[in-house]
DNA sequence: GACCAATAGTTCGCCATACGAACAACGTCA
DNA sequence: TGACGTTGTTCGTATGGCGAACTATTGGTC
């Protein structure tokens, strides 16, 4: 059979090989050969292959059985975060304003249908840590940065997005109604903020507001607190901080065509 | 011919997919398919297909004629992040460490011949900012982070990746002799530290002390101040500083098994 | 510890797939 | 305008990857 679907412009090897070095998350650090096949769909000897030749390159180590992630991966990385100058650009903004606010300020944007965050400020005595750090996944619906990236989409993919999966529970309080999450996102789309209160985690609001300019991908700010701290603590003295923060990422030309 | 070197276990077709993911660094943020194949060593087709199957596969975007990485790169050092839990384990010790001693931190280890810059420390008002990130890589031999690293290797391991390249002169300070780089080296696995004045940055000074325990695969953190601040900046409380440094992430079991 | 079952890792013949020479499509300088 | 260097794309061929079959290892039961 001469062309049963596949593009001849498109390495499937090539492909299988990548499905297996993103198959390692914070989930799953550290996988054997039959795990990785499974979790990749693949064939054991089609996922060892490409394992092997990951090993072989130094982007995963193999002790005994099992195989993890090298720090040469960092590499692939810091080719996007010094193209795109982060360190010169978006840390220096986001560490100001972190300072400034007491709390630490994440960057996201949509990938693959999450969250995924960029950057992360880190002033020294955040009251709330979680140890996300760029290159994490977060979800989508029952997050502030979630909800305000569905946002920033043209209503009908937003609403798609939501209908897509079963709505999981984080909490006894994440919002399980299609239409109220999707109402929710109405709201933020008019308002250009987000604010989210324990659906993520009990007892953490969220707060979220947009970066990039309309019709550019979308890009986001946010933070959390922990409910019930004093006057500095504010809605509204957060989000005044994380406007200003995103104003002068803005003016940075910092997110330019992500 | 039967076998004629290649191993049956890696899949050639992936390793140069890989090395065209790779090629993307600081220097060429943004690469034709011709550029691409100049610098990979591949045949023009060959490349082609590698960058469309990265294409296809979200890790790199074409505009025009031009190809550059996309952010979802960040999601493969994220899974190496989180596993080794860098932001609940390392991020909060560098940042609060930097913040007393109000200069930026890096922590970094050896790959492929050069520094890799695993994490960095972001301090509000640092008095210097060079704009690197993690995932950054650095020169070796001229700066201190470098000959902390080689000083931790086996001698005759060091001496041989000093003696490897002709030594480039990053400033008029830099030193160029084979013999005294050595002996510098040799000098700092003694002392269990290094301090560099201008040879990779002119008005710099580098400080760098060790991390991981012997025998452990190096990993080191460093810190640079411009030559000639004041009282708070003496050479004796940034290295003071750098050793609690150091000595929190040991015990933090942090660089385990890196 | 001997047995078995289930699961993990490895080999090898066949054929789908990736290689690269050849071709086409731009630019661009004389 | 025509000749030339450069870049992107096609297609026949041989080579490298697929996966069924095999072997090794683990773990549970008597």
């Amino acid at each position: 059979m001469s062309n049963n679907g596949q593009d001849r412009n498109i390495s499937s090897s090539f492909a299988k090989g990548l499905a297996v070095l993103a198959v390692f998350d914070a989930a799953s650090p550290s996988m054997s050969l039959a795990e990785i096949a499974r979790r990749t769909g693949q064939d054991r000897a089609t996922a060892r292959r490409g394992a092997l030749t990951l090993v072989q390159a130094g982007y995963l180590r193999q002790d005994g059985r099992m195989l993890s992630l090298t720090p040469r991966v960092l590499e692939l990385a810091g080719g996007f975060l010094q193209a795109n100058q982060f360190g010169l650009r978006v840390q220096p903004v986001l560490d100001h304003r972190a300072s400034s606010l007491g709390a630490e300020i994440t960057l996201a944007m949509l990938d693959n249908e999450q969250v995924l965050l960029l950057a992360q400020s880190t002033v020294g005595h955040s009251p709330v840590t979680y140890g996300f750090t760029a290159g994490a996944r977060i979800p989508l619906i029952h997050t502030s940065l979630g909800r305000m990236l569905m946002a920033c989409l043209p209503s009908e993919l937003a609403v798609a997005l939501v209908k897509k999966d079963p709505i999981p529970g984080h909490t006894d309080l994440s919002i399980q109604d299609h239409d109220t999450i999707i109402e929710r996102i109405d709201q933020a789309r008019r308002d250009g903020l987000v604010v989210t209160d324990s659906e993520f985690e009990s007892g953490i609001i969220g707060y979220a507001v947009v970066v990039s300019r309309p019709g550019d991908t979308p890009v986001v700010v946010g933070s959390s607190a922990p409910r019930g701290l004093g006057d500095q603590h504010r809605p509204e003295k957060i989000l005044r901080e994380l406007q200003l923060c995103a104003a002068e990422l803005r003016q940075a030309k910092a997110v330019v065509g992500l």
